[in-house]
DNA sequence: TCGATACCAAACATATTGTTCGATAATAGT
DNA sequence: ACTATTATCGAACAATATGTTTGGTATCGA
């Protein structure tokens, strides 16, 4: 990709981050965004369709890094696999999280968290299946294995939003613990 | 309250929760509001401030209802209260969000059913604070009470999803069950 | 160096927002 | 039933936001 495109690219999103920790999205311009990033009108749409793209396009790039997968392998595995400890994913995942790549947790705590969390839920069901046989012991028989993913997946990000709304004082290590405890 | 005013109210809540199961929140205009409530622009604004102030107004007034509190007693508490079985709270609950009063559950699936859930999720925080101790058996003594009243408050709202995706096909007694076995 | 293309500024039509006005009709209280 | 009050309407309004088009300029990759 063009250099210029990438560093417009970069700019409005880093824009869109900034904004989002003052207002909520539905208040947030499309002049605002230009105006902080420091880019044509037309320059803005010949990125993004609308604003509602723009806040699509931005969820897709984190959240696909924080997710990143292996295209090398035949059956795609996540990044976040090849460990030792069977709940050691999380582990991984919330060590990640902490890191705070890409202003991630800016976005899960912000105004609109719950946009966020909707598509970390999304991708994180997908890890979650392939998790299954961890929690299967803890899963009443009468429990359907899909409401039994939902609530796995539900239990991750609201300790998730426990970590981030308490200013992050456990380790991932504690935090991991939590989560599992809970499930 | 004026029942001029209790109509047109009235008329823009119904406007909204019809719009709301066709399109997101933020791309419906005040115009489509005033025009399907068929209610005068200069009303619409000596009713609601904004558009968003008209979408808290209709989640309290939604929420207020089903989790209604007695104002006769002295420590108010919530009508869904007074039963016997230990988990006939949530059992209530459940029925109640059955019936469908006011729309509640068009709200809770629509594209914006984030939102409501958040709104839904303060309410529920309440009735699960009041109801701690049955579920404090089950807490492991490592987990703070503020992780596992939000524990229980996510698990409810993720089990409500759940019903609502599925088609509502379980009976509450159902439901109520699957809850209690998760958490 | 050269062709392609991403950028910008400016102007544009259109749509949306939120306010103001006087006129009209419904209301509540007596 | 009368009256003072008040909600509504319709229309017009300025201000702002949206999304598109233009032609010219600068940067890019090769």
């Amino acid at each position: 990709m063009d250099r210029r495109q990438r560093k417009t690219r970069e700019a409005i999103f880093s824009a869109l981050i900034e904004l989002l920790s003052e207002k909520t999205f539905s208040q947030i311009t499309v002049e605002e965004i230009i105006r902080r990033a420091d880019v044509g009108r037309a320059t803005f749409y010949a990125h993004f369709e609308t604003k509602d793209f723009l806040l699509k396009a931005l969820c897709e790039e984190l959240f696909d890094h924080i997710f990143e997968a292996q295209p090398g392998e035949p059956k795609e595995h996540l990044h976040l696999f090849d460990c030792d400890a069977p709940d050691s994913v999380f582990l991984h995942l919330f060590q990640h999280l902490q890191k705070n790549d890409n202003n991630i947790l800016a976005l899960l705590s912000c105004h609109d968290n719950e946009l966020f969390l909707r598509y970390f839920k999304t991708n994180l069901t997908r890890l979650i299946k392939s998790q299954r046989a961890l929690f299967e012991s803890r899963r009443s028989p009468e429990l359907p294995e899909s409401f039994w993913d939902a609530h796995i997946s539900a239990t991750f990000a609201e300790t998730l939003r426990f970590w981030i709304d308490g200013g992050m004082k456990e380790t991932p290590e504690q935090i991991t613990r939590y989560f599992m405890l809970a499930v």
